[in-house]
DNA sequence: CAGTATCGCTTAACCGGATAAGTAGCGTCA
DNA sequence: TGACGCTACTTATCCGGTTAAGCGATACTG
């Protein structure tokens, strides 16, 4: 068992103080050249790593970000997001030699407990706030601690830090127009919970876009995300007098799950019904038909949510040292594309 | 922005010194009753929560646990086990109040150079070590640091901590036969990743239970337990000459994109061909007809293999103070059970 | 009643870094 | 030649906890 290596020991092999040391490998001045490079090369020879805990204490930050997720053990899994998401943020964070800290939790009011406890014991510099709701007691009291945080979601109008999200007015209309140009009048579309911020959004695009279209009925049933409900939900749907002839599903999950209904039925797809999925997995791929699904990079959106939630520690550090104020800025991804595949089709007339 | 109390400040409130408020914190002796209940009344009315860095820095314990998972940022996503297991890794952490630090790497390299880092750092006290291979370098790297882990997945002979894993032999055996019973003599199973350890032993255990029963043939192939590979094999399989009746895939993944190919080429499931899957997640019962899979309690399975982390750091910190050895133990859990359903059935003669 | 154990607390050192303040050595310049 | 400034360090303090050692005051004991 390795002995831990201390810039005490450093100090001692190259025969200098402490505080030279220190100077030296944070490239502060206060050192020759000579010097440091014979420190530098001293410390990399014995595998020098500094003590988190210890420079924790000293600088006031922990070096590390965390993310509190609210799933039940039994569902969290089932979702390809959240994994994609973390994928992502990680890449970023491995980049500037910051660690993730992850917890699951059951209620809103553990989640707050987690974040007062991570600021409390400065566990975590920031925190990525996940399934943003229409009004969200998260977003008080994790401003009123002070700690940086990232809004996974958005816009968020008068936030008191930043939301990194992508426009969903626009995939919206993108989804009904296709279909209504595909010959379909009868469209139904399992959203997601209904609390949630981009669900909102998304039924208000819904609704304005129906409304400038000769629809014959477009309906949205709210769902809590499972294949359960989506599979529940699509059967009684198909079992209706008039059903419709497309779907539209707020997550993978459910489209996966209203494609097995539609087998279960006996339908032919895309011949008499017409499946869309948000949120393109892998998921959507595998099935057959393959599911026409809203792509977005969700990898790619974690990382940007990393960066930001970096850039604002950044500046929250810069703050504390030079009284600057911090600034709310908001940053909006590229919205999700259309992937039409094999589960659309022209309406049966 | 609330300031953070620390015990100076219950101290000074309690008019008491630092030292007698940690005794009273600590439920240590050194501070009489009287004393111990005016200082945590003092304490919870401030909302004290001790700083970890400080607290970390004193005791040189990070109170949090780190995974390593070597997955690309695309694929992770799409395998519910993953999110399952850390979801029960939590519950058992978050009971004891360790923290959870997670990061994804590409390589095996970049995940040892992480457990040096996290070693060095003393960000973590112990690590769960995932994906355990055939011959596995982690495993010695991880006992030479001596940093304390627990491998996800077993048997390990020799091996210099503990594994917790559960008999695939049992349950491999129990598919076989199972396919036999319905008449099924030529299967095929398309396994995981040749160098992992669980899937070597699958490989035995089938090639054992082939060689009792007559069947005609059982092959096996291995992929890389995406969804792609396991659709592209099933392509190939299902096209030969003599196909098999049945198909076996290593995770439900795989399953479901056998089952997607399935469906491309008109067959009818179970009547052409049965389908089986290892993990059964909730992917397994959204599809038409739902997988036949190999059910296990991964939550559960996770939240035992925090257990046995947790007692080994709580061992290996016990042995620092007292010089006892450290036993390696490891655990066994209960295996997969088959839960039939749509998916198989009688062979066609 | 002196000697001593025990209680209840304070003091001070320590963990391993960062960093402000202090200082020795040397060159510069009036 | 002495005041001054600069470089290149060292020393000491701090971060916020833990904990060994110290130290009165009280209780016990032979």
């Amino acid at each position: 068992m390795t002995r831990r290596v201390t810039i005490a020991d450093i100090a001692a092999a190259a025969g200098v103080s402490k505080g030279a040391v220190s100077y030296a490998l944070n490239g502060r001045p206060g050192v020759s050249e000579t010097t440091r490079t014979k420190i530098l090369a001293i410390a990399a020879e014995m595998g020098f790593v500094p003590n988190r805990a210890a420079r924790s204490l000293s600088v006031s930050s922990a070096q590390a970000v965390g993310i509190a997720l609210r799933r039940s053990a039994r569902t969290i899994g089932i979702e390809p997001y959240f994994m994609e998401l973390i994928s992502g943020i990680e890449a970023t964070l491995s980049a500037g030699s910051f660690g993730l800290t992850l917890q699951i939790v059951g209620t809103v009011e553990e989640e707050l407990e987690v974040y007062r406890r991570w600021w409390a014991e400065r566990r975590v510099d920031g925190v990525f706030l996940c399934d943003v709701g229409t009004s969200d007691q998260r977003l008080d009291f994790i401003a009123d601690l002070g700690l940086p945080a990232v809004a996974v979601g958005g816009p968020i109008e008068g936030a008191r830090f930043p939301a990194v999200w992508h426009d969903d007015v626009e995939p919206s209309r993108d989804i009904l127009e296709y279909l209504y140009t595909l010959g379909h009048r009868r469209v139904a579309r399992i959203a997601g919970i209904p609390g949630l911020l981009h669900t909102a959004i998304r039924d208000k695009a819904y609704d304005d876009t129906a409304a400038d279209l000769a629809f014959e009925s477009v309906t949205t049933i709210h769902s809590d995300y499972t294949g359960e409900q989506g599979a529940q939900i699509t059967r009684r749907l198909l079992s209706s007098a008039k059903r419709p002839t497309a779907i539209v599903y707020d997550n993978d999950v459910m489209a996966v799950a209203g494609l097995g209904v539609a087998h279960e039925l006996g339908l032919e797809i895309p011949e008499q019904l017409s499946l869309v999925a948000w949120d393109d997995s892998q998921l959507c791929r595998l099935t057959h038909p393959a599911l026409t699904s809203l792509t977005r990079d969700i990898p790619a959106y974690g990382a940007k949510c990393a960066e930001v939630l970096l850039t604002l520690i950044g500046a929250a550090t810069e703050a504390a040292h030079q009284g600057a104020e911090t600034r709310t800025f908001s940053v909006q991804c590229k919205p999700a594309q259309l992937s039409p595949r094999g589960s659309t089709g022209p309406a049966q007339t």
